[in-house]
DNA sequence: CGACTAGTTGAACGACGTCAACCGTTGTGG
DNA sequence: CCACAACGGTTGACGTCGTTCAACTAGTCG
């Protein structure tokens, strides 16, 4: 697999280190959280994680790998929602309810989980967990409003343009490249469902970011040539990647 | 003011009705909350009330009236990310972060102002307000999360109709009509910035709506006539509108 | 070797945007 | 009280961006 050469395991220690790190939790609820995580599982590429419809009785953070939320829709198109690095939390939701998207593995992805009943216990005991989480779901909310902007303002250009940037920003900062380059375990069919246009199109448009000198991809790695003219098409600021978790 | 004429105000002490009528909070939280309530603000239509960019330094309720937040281009362009009816919280973000959106007054709004230092220790006492805050983020994600859809993978008519749909849904469970009538006080360029396509073709769209009888506006209310059908061709599910906020 | 998937290319079509003009209402100031 | 500006809505003509369909290529796996 070329992409898990791209990242060596994490020790079993560490399981939650990526997802920690974005937060200021104490020692005590560090290691709480730690504890209260139960066996990882692996998911094998374009398997499901969580059915869109179930009703998730566990959190799940995504220790390795890439994954993505998809919103299936009746006549069987798709849209994403969300991509995944490791140490996002996937389905941060404060209630039980049904998921209104599924949760699908993109290359082969290991998850922790920690269980509903323990997580509300250790959010009641613990403000910091509580913030820790809704933190979280805030910064996936940033995202996603990134996303809204893209598709209803934006040139299938820059909309692509700023696709790639943000995921070779957020590759990079889960230690997945270097921001310039990155493994890009995507097909152009993704690409299309996380932008809304279609799959022809994503090929055409990126054929001319490749022409235009801004970018090349082959084999499923990503290098970014140009980045100051890619982020400049893209109107890309990547200040809204890192929310701070400072309290409020 | 036709719309003030349609909602009556509230008294003083009930200011924070509308948005603890959502949550699980025990008395005492709420009354906790209530009691953090400074001075009620107007603010008037076009208005507004938190810059972009603008680091807020305390949390804003909707009381009374329509309210959108809106990302504002650096080519003037806009797009609408959300529209706020009473009881909704403004820019319910666990930090103190720049917002990455203007949030602006539709009709006369009154807003509630919670100051960030207090809310922070309420949190910290009571797990309770932590949570409810939390669950209110995830609502508007959930919502958030539709437009995504509906921007990437609908036709203009279904997005739309979507919008109609979500609009009388969401203003009906506000005390503003019945579900099938309501004020709508945007104008058709407010709906092209929602929706991400122009105005013109908002008008037009607008008028093939009509004529296939499914609704009707005029003078800044909205009559639904045939509700199954247009949420048919919207594929609209008022389910994700109604999270329920019950503990994890 | 054949089946399958991802990527690539061309041609034709359609949805939507842009531009420009015009209408009706409202509000304002002479 | 009227003139006029400002704004929202409406209409037509035209252009373009992106879709769709179809065929073809290249790499991969059994």
């Amino acid at each position: 697999m070329t992409f898990a050469a791209a990242r060596a395991p994490y020790p079993k220690a560490d399981i939650l280190a990526p997802f920690l790190a974005r937060t200021d939790l104490a020692e005590a609820d560090r290691r709480a959280l730690g504890a209260a995580v139960g066996e990882i599982h692996s998911v094998a590429p374009g398997h499901c994680i969580r059915e869109q419809g179930a009703t998730p009785q566990s959190l799940v953070i995504l220790v390795e790998g890439i994954a993505h939320a998809v919103r299936i829709l009746n006549d069987g198109r798709q849209q994403i929602l969300a991509l995944y690095v490791p140490g996002d939390a996937m389905d941060c939701q404060p209630a039980r309810a049904p998921l209104p998207f599924r949760l699908c593995a993109v290359t082969t992805v290991r998850i922790a989980r920690i269980a509903c009943d323990d997580l509300a216990a250790l959010m009641r005991a613990s403000p910091g967990i509580a913030h820790a989480l809704w933190c979280e779901t805030a910064r996936q909310m940033a995202l996603q409003q990134e996303w809204l902007v893209s598709l209803g303002r934006q040139s299938s250009h820059a909309r692509l343009a700023h696709f790639i940037c943000e995921v070779s920003a957020r590759f990079g900062g889960a230690g997945l490249g270097d921001g310039q380059r990155c493994p890009l375990p995507l097909t152009q069919i993704d690409i299309s469902d996380a932008l809304g246009i279609s799959a022809v199109h994503v090929n055409r448009v990126l054929q001319q970011l490749r022409k235009e000198g801004l970018l090349t991809v082959s084999r499923g790695f990503l290098h970014i040539v140009d980045r100051d003219a890619l982020y400049k098409i893209a109107n890309f600021d990547p200040a809204y990647l890192g929310i701070t978790t400072t309290l409020i």
